[in-house]
Formats: structure tokens, sequence, C-alpha cells
DNA sequence: ATTATCTATAGATCTATAGATAATGC
DNA sequence: ATTATCTATAGATCTATAGATAATGC
């Protein structure tokens, strides 16, 4: 007769929650500590502790200390790659392709609720449980690679200024880390404009910018 | 009557070093596994038994693990703080200086033994026992301001901009955790360049980087 | 006497598994 | 019966300190 919220046994905090709220939670917490001690240094003990439930319950929901990191990164990238597959559906110059792609990314990894993108200098990125992530990341890059091309670069310098690209637009995790409090409209705007510039194509301008916001909203 | 090499007990791995190599041994096995492995999920028995002696031996030469991290790091730093020192007693255009150090920064996060750059987003850099590395960094980062500043950047975009190109350059670590073969010399061409074109400086020509490169030897 | 190392270990964890348990659902 | 949690723990570490020891130096 105790006044409970659903299946399975009752939390030993009290806090009741979905199996859903609890994956959820469970995420949330991994999150802030990873970004914020590291991901080897936070125990599963704390994560537990912070999402509201024991150490071992957390094994039900993910079947490793890993897959907790690999779930978090893979939420990272999609909204990118999210972007990037609307974008391809739309006709538009490349300039404000790519300019509308680098500012949706800086947006995303500069306010998402954690600097996830500080872990992607992880060495356990190289893990086989990370392989998804690896992959939609690689596939995100690849995007920015095709827009670089159709940008005009030198098929000689290609790699190397796709590389650069995507090198400026991580790095607001690092600028991130630095000044948590960071105005992030603005760096992603200076952010894509310095793309541009950096792949040779000039100043944007107003307009540009303006049909790139249009881009991602419609 | 037994030939070894120095003063105290012998190693019982038989190896037998100064006191300066046996501390060099432990920085460059620290630096492989940190950069390998990461910094939390190295232990220090990895790093002896690399090294050449015993766990404990370690702490004979560091107090800490974290402060054969804060060793490694400041190494990182200080030869691009040496670089900017240089470039200050000298005569030449923004344009010139700035390539310069961007090129000679690349050069060293990028060819340097070990990818140390990647643990710049380590959690572990917040520790007060890293303070003079993150002093020196921020000293790095202040010089690259001031050029941001006299290339005729707008007061209010100084901040980012600067963070943007400072941002590229160390991404120069994210790149080579990717591609570990890079060109590091085409990259720090080109990483060069791009900053120029990000900060508005316009492209530049080989006049420029022939002096940019004169400017760094002599 | 000094130096650079060693052995041994305290004390504190940490991840993941085994198996029990307290709910709801049928 | 199923679900979502719990308790308990195996087994494996890990960092840092204490104190001994095997060299050289004086």
């Amino acid at each position: 007769m105790t006044k409970t919220t659903g299946v399975g046994r009752p939390r030993a905090s009290g806090a009741a929650a979905s199996k859903r709220e609890a994956r959820l939670a469970v995420l949330d917490a991994a999150g802030e500590l990873f970004t914020g001690a590291g991901y080897a240094a936070t125990t599963t003990r704390a994560i537990a502790e912070r999402a509201g439930l024991r150490q071992a319950s957390l094994y039900y929901h993910f079947p490793s200390k890993e897959d907790i990191l690999a779930a978090l990164l893979e939420d990272t990238v999609r909204p990118s790659l999210d972007v990037a597959g609307g974008l391809s559906a739309k006709l538009a110059p490349v300039g404000t392709r790519l300019w509308a792609l680098a500012y949706a990314d800086i947006h995303l990894l500069g306010s998402a609720r954690h600097n996830l993108g500080a872990l992607y200098l992880l060495p356990e990125i190289s893990s086989p449980r990370l392989a998804r992530f690896r992959a939609e990341r690689a596939e995100l890059k690849r995007v920015y690679g095709s827009l670089v091309a159709a940008a005009g670069v030198t098929a000689a310098l290609q790699g190397i200024r796709t590389d650069l690209v995507f090198g400026l637009v991580e790095s607001i995790a690092i600028v991130r880390r630095d000044q948590p409090d960071l105005d992030v409209e603005a760096h992603a705007v200076e952010g894509a404009d310095s793309v541009l510039r950096l792949v040779g194509l000039g100043e944007p301008d107003a307009v540009l910018r303006g049909s790139a916001r249009a881009l991602l909203e419609g």
C-alpha cells in the first residue's frame, strides 16, 4: 500500500523515477563528472551517488563505464550530424552552407549542458566500445571535407584545411574550459566567419549570415 | 669491485643511469603513457617499469604523480615562450611575427616526442600543482593577443579572435591524435597561413613566409 | 656521509558480478 | 512474472610512505 512511482524495487535514496529518467540521470551525472574530474578519475560510485542510486545499479542501465562515455559522446555528435543532414537537402552556395554548419556546431559544443567536446582528446576514444562515436565524428568531418572541396580549395590542400577547419570548430571546447561563461553566440558567429576566411571564401557579409541562419531554421 | 656507473644503490633492473638520466627516463615514460593511455589511467607502476626502476623510486625524483605531469607540460610550453620572447626582440611587421609564432608553435606541438598538447584539456590542469603551467600558457596566449591587437582587429573582437587563433594552433594536437604520421611542416605552414587569414591580414606570400622563417632562425 | 635506489606495506579504493528483494502487472 | 533496484563482495589494484641497502665520496 506504500505510494511509489513504478515497477521495481524502490531506491534506497527515496527518489523515484522511471527507467528512462534513471538512464538520463546517470548520463547527466556522468557528463558533469567526466568533464569536471576526468573520465578515469570519475568512479562509478560517484556517478551513481549523483544520479541517486547505488553503484551496482548503474550496471542495470549500462554494461560498463565505457558504455556510459560512449552514449554521452554519441549524443554529442548526433545533433551535428542531423544539422549536416538537414543542410544537404537544401540548395545554397557553399559559403552559406559551410557558415551554417560551423555556426551550428560551435553553438552545440559551446552550449551543451556539459563541455563534452573536451573529452574528444581522451585516449579511451580509441576503445572498440567507442567505435560508433568515432565513425559518426568521422562522418561529420567528411561533410566538412566536401564543403572545403566545394569551396575551391586545391586538392593538395583539402586534407589539411579540413583538419584546420574541424580543429577550429572543436577548439571551442578548450575555450569553454578556460572561460565557462563565454559568449557562445558571439563565438559561433566569429568562428563561422573565421572558417570562411580560413578556406579562402573571403569576409562573409550580413546577407550570407542571414541566409545561413535561415537555412538552419527552415 | 663491481663495475657500476655512479653513486646510489644499483637498480634491480641492472640498468644504470645518472640522476639526470633517471629523471628524463621517467618523464619520457610518463609522456608516452599519459598521451597513450591517459593521465589517470596510467599507474605509477607502469611509468616506473618503463623507466627501468621500481614504483617507489619515482618518489625520489618527483613528489607526486601530478608533479610529473606538471614537469611534462611546462617543458611543452616553455619552448613556445622562448620563441615568443625571441621574436619580441626583433623588428618585423605584425603579420610576419604572427606567422612565425604560429608556425613555430604548431611545429613544436606537432613534432614533440609525445603529443602532450592532447593533455591540455585534462581536468587535472586545474590542480594547484599545475599553476605554473597554466600561467605560462596564459602568458603565451597574451602574446598572441597582443599580436592580434596589433593586426588591427577591433577591440571588441580581440578576445574572441585570440581564442580562435590559439585554438587553431593547439588543435594540431587533435589532428595528430587522429593522424599520427601527419606532415607537420605542411600543417605548420598551412596553419600559420590560416591564422593570418583568420585575423584578416590576407593571404601571406612567399616573401612574408621567408622573412618569418628568417626571424625564427636569426 | 651521502646518494639513489630497493623491499614491504598501509590504507584506500575501484569495477563488475552474484544473488536477494520490493515494487507492479497479469 | 517481470522489473528496477538493493546488499554484499570478489579480486584486483593504486599512491605514497617507512625504513633498509648498496653504491660512491671524503
